[in-house]
DNA sequence: GGCGATTTGTCACACAACTGTCACGGGTTC
DNA sequence: GAACCCGTGACAGTTGTGTGACAAATCGCC
C-alpha cells in the first residue's frame, strides 16, 4: 500500500490485515517502488496524491516491469483522474472513504482474474481452507497450522500453485523430488500421508483428489 | 450487454459501438445467456435488475463455464449488492448513470488484464452445455463436473474437438486408442458407456449421435 | 560424534475400477 | 426375408490406486 496519510494507512492495513492479508507499507512513491522491486506484493494499493511522484507516475512506473494487479484508492472523484489512472495501468478505482467489505471483495475479483495468468509465483496461495505461506514455509488449514513434512510441503506447494489442473506423477516427481526417472508408486505414497493431514476424511480425498489414469490435483 | 431498459440499451449501445465495439444485447438473462452460448462475446455488460433470472443468478451461470470478463453496470449502489455480484464472479461494477468515458477505460483496463490470462485458452471446449477441460482433466455437464474414466475422457474430447463432423469408428480407434487394427465394435461399447453419462435419456441420445453407415459425430 | 526420533523410499498385497470381448436382439436397408 | 448395422448387458482379465510394513537415510539434540 503506497499511501501517505498515516491514518488512512494505518485504519486500511488493520482492516485488510483482519482480512487475512499481510500488508507492507511505504509512505511515498519512491518508497513503494522500491519496495515493490526489493520483495514484490502480489498486489499493490495506490493513493493518487502522494508528495513528490504522484499516483499516475507511480503506477507507470509500476507498470513498466510488472503485470502486478493495481488498485487505485482515491480521495478525487472525477471522471478524468479515473480514466487517467486506469489508462496508467491500473486495473480498479475506488473513491474514499472506501467501503472495507466492497475493497475487500474488488481484490478478490482482481486477484481471482490476474491469477488465471502466467504463473505468478505468489507466496501465499489461498485453496479453499488451506492457506499455503510458501516463504513462510508453513500451512494453515482453517488457521490452524499443519506440521507436514519437508517433502509434504513441497508436494503440496506444487499442486496448490497449479490448483484446478491435474500434474501427472512424472510432473511431480520432477518438480517436487527433481527426479527424471524412479518409481512413480513414490508419488501414491506421499499424497497418501498428505492426505492424513490435510484431509478431515482421507478415505474420500475433498482437497488433495486423484483422477485416475491422469494423476492429481487440488480443485479450486 | 444484457439490459432490459430499452432507453439505456440503446444509449450504451450507440456509445460503445462509438468507441469502436460490436456490441450484441439481450432484454433478459435467459436469452443472454443462450447467446453466450450460440456465439460468445469477449466481455459481457450486464445490469442487475432483470425480469426472471436476475442478474446475479446470470453472472454466476455465465461464469459457470466460462471465463468471459463480466461488468455490472446498476443502478443499486448499495455495497451489498456490489460485494454480492463481485463474489458471483463479476470483474467490475458501475453505479448508473456511468460515464461513458469511465465505462470505456474500465473496459480497456479489463480487457488488458484479462487478454494476459488464460495460459492456454485452446485446451477447453465448450459443445452446448458441456464443457471440456482438458488441463484439469474434467468435463462440466451444466457446471457439474462428470466421472468419466480416461477411454471415455479421450473419446468425448476426441468428438468435441470435431464437433460438427463425423468420424469413423476407424478414426476413433486410430486416435483414441493408437490402434490401426482392431474390432471396431469397441467404439461401439464405449459410445454407448458415454452416453449413460453425458446424455439425459440415453435411449435418444443428442449430444452424440450416430451417424448410421458411418460412425459418430456430435452435433454442434 | 553418537543416539533416538523422524522422515523417506521400496515393496507387496488387496481392492476397486476400467477395458475389451462376446453374444444376443432389435431395427434398418435392399 | 436376408444381410447388415447398432445398442447393450454380462463377464473375465487387466490396470491403477490405497495402504501398511519395513529398512535405510536423515535430522535434532545433546
Amino acid at each position: 500500500m503506497i499511501e501517505d496519510d498515516d491514518r488512512i494507512r494505518l485504519s486500511l492495513t488493520l482492516a485488510l490485515e483482519d482480512e487475512g492479508y499481510t500488508v507492507h507499507t511505504a509512505a511515498t512513491a519512491e518508497e513503494g517502488l522500491l519496495r515493490q522491486q526489493r520483495e514484490p506484493a502480489d498486489t499493490v494499493l495506490v493513493d493518487l496524491m502522494l508528495p513528490g511522484i504522484d499516483g499516475f507516475q507511480c503506477i507507470r512506473e509500476l507498470r513498466r516491469d510488472d503485470d502486478v494487479p493495481i488498485v487505485v484508492v482515491s480521495a478525487r472523484e472525477d471522471t478524468h483522474d479515473i480514466v487517467a489512472a486506469l489508462e496508467a495501468g491500473a486495473d480498479d478505482y475506488l473513491v474514499k472513504p472506501v467501503a472495507m467489505k466492497e475493497l475487500s471483495a474488488r481484490l478478490r475479483a482482481l486477484r481471482r482474474r490476474a491469477r488465471t495468468g502466467p504463473a505468478a509465483p505468489a507466496d501465499q496461495l489461498r485453496i479453499g481452507d488451506l492457506n499455503v505461506r510458501a516463504q513462510a514455509g508453513e500451512v494453515l488449514l482453517r488457521g490452524q497450522p499443519l506440521a507436514l513434512t519437508r517433502t509434504e510441503f513441497r508436494l503440496l506447494c506444487e499442486l496448490a500453485e497449479h490448483a484446478g489442473q491435474v500434474l501427472s506423477r512424472q510432473q511431480l516427481l520432477e518438480r517436487v523430488w527433481e527426479y527424471d526417472f524412479g518409481d512413480e508408486r513414490l508419488v501414491d505414497v506421499h499424497v497418501g500421508r498428505l492426505r492424513q493431514k490435510i484431509e478431515d476424511d482421507p478415505g474420500t480425498p475433498a482437497r488433495l483428489v486423484t483422477v485416475r489414469g491422469l494423476g492429481y490435483k487440488m480443485p479450486r
